[in-house]
This record gives structure tokens, sequence and C-alpha cells, in this order.
DNA sequence: CTACTATATGAGTATATGGTAATATGGTGA
DNA sequence: TCACCATATTACCATATACTCATATAGTAG
């Protein structure tokens, strides 16, 4: 089904997915799947601080997962990649699953 | 569509993520892709060191992405977890378009 | 201009993790 | 038993990165 990928190409894969391997990213873009926000409306539902949402928010842009939009003072963050709500969405799948998978055991055991 | 995630959920997500965050696993599940392999195998496809892909073998396994199965002196690997082929393809997706998205935009310029 | 606000960034620190070498484990065969 | 093999694990080091504090940038209002 699948060839071997060159080097090249699982390292931005992985870097890819080490955008995603973060709380805190995964919290600001979950927020953000609920629409639009600025950065002080991410530090108020996430808890973060503000340098800490600002980092993050820089390395979900770099990444193309958020795009930005500067109206004066503010800046409004949005979704730019539909594919993060999939990714999100399968991992979530694959946790249920396992968190059920894991209970059954248990109850044989 | 989506609501708030509680933050445990956030980083089991976050974790899971990270197992895949690494070019090493990525490699070693790129070739379980193509079938069940040993770890002898597995070093020689993948070309890193013994140490180093039983290591990654083990979190790829604690992670639920990966199976084992012993025979003898040897430890057969392989794929777990389907939804692995679909992460792996939305993110070369994604990396396909983006890498279009910008040799188009060099293209205007 | 100054003062204020929202956001971004730089420096420093602490922690996590990947790579490697050495060793341990456990199965096989003489 | 011993020798050998495949795999797993441990210890150590080096690097990467998230967090915090402080500061910089930039827009707005007076």
């Amino acid at each position: 089904m699948a060839k071997q990928l060159p080097t090249e190409a699982l390292a931005l894969i992985a870097e890819r997915f080490g955008v995603l391997a973060e709380p805190a990213r995964l919290s600001i873009l979950n927020t953000l799947m609920m629409g639009e926000h600025t950065v002080s409306d991410l530090i108020e539902e996430t808890g973060l601080n503000q340098a800490n949402v600002s980092k993050h928010l820089r390395v979900l842009r770099l990444a193309g997962y958020v795009a930005r939009r500067k109206e004066g003072l503010y800046a409004f963050y949005r979704i730019a990649d539909p594919s993060v709500e999939v990714l999100c969405q399968i991992m979530c799948g694959r946790l249920e699953e396992q968190a059920k998978a894991q209970s059954a055991s248990l109850a044989i055991a």
C-alpha cells in the first residue's frame, strides 16, 4: 500500500505532528474551532498567560494551522487548516476506543 | 461544533500526537505499513541502531500504535491501529497542498 | 508629544527526550 | 552446562522546547 517515504518527508510530517503534541496548543485550537478569537480571548479561554499564548500562536501560524487578521490593536486568529479538526477527531476516537477496551479487559480480570 | 475539551483529554491527545512527532518512529511505522516485520528487519529497513529501534518500538507499543508477537528469539511487530495510516495520509496531503500553494505564490512573485 | 493597551519577542531556566554504548534478558542449540 | 543470538533495558549525554519575566513594537486616545 504505502511506499517508504524519504527522510525529508518524514521529518516534515514529524514536525507537523509535533506542533499538535502540546496541550496548550490543542487548547487554543479547540477554542478556535468555535470561531475566530482575539489573543485576549484566547488568554481568558485557555488560562495561559499572554507570552505563552502569543508564542504558541506563532508556532501554529508558522505551521499553517491558524491564520491571523490584524485590526487596530487586536489580532484575530482563526483555524486556517480544516484538517486540524479531522486529526483531533481521529485521536479522540482512538482514545475512546482504547479506554473502552481497557475497561473491558479490566472487567474480565 | 466542538466543545472545550477537559485538560486531561488535551494532555492525552497531545501525548498521542507526540508519539508520531518523531521521524524515526514514522519510519518504523512506514515500514510496518507494508506488513509485519521483526526488529532485525526494522533495523535494516530504517538504518537505525538496535537500541534505538527497540526503544521507539516500546513507545509505539505503549501508545497502542503497534503490537508485538514473540516467536522464539524473534519479535514480530505490526500496526495495531489502522488510524495511523489515515493520520499520516492527512498530514502528507497537507504538506503537498502547502508545497503547492507555496510554489504558486513564488511563481506570482 | 505622552500614556495606555494589545500583542510580539528575547533571555534565562528547567524539563523532557532522542541517541549511543554497555549490559541484561531470554530463547536456542551443542 | 556453555556459547550464541535477538531483543530489551539502563545510564549517560546532548539537544530541544515550554514556561516565565522583562522588554519591544505598534496602534489608539488624550
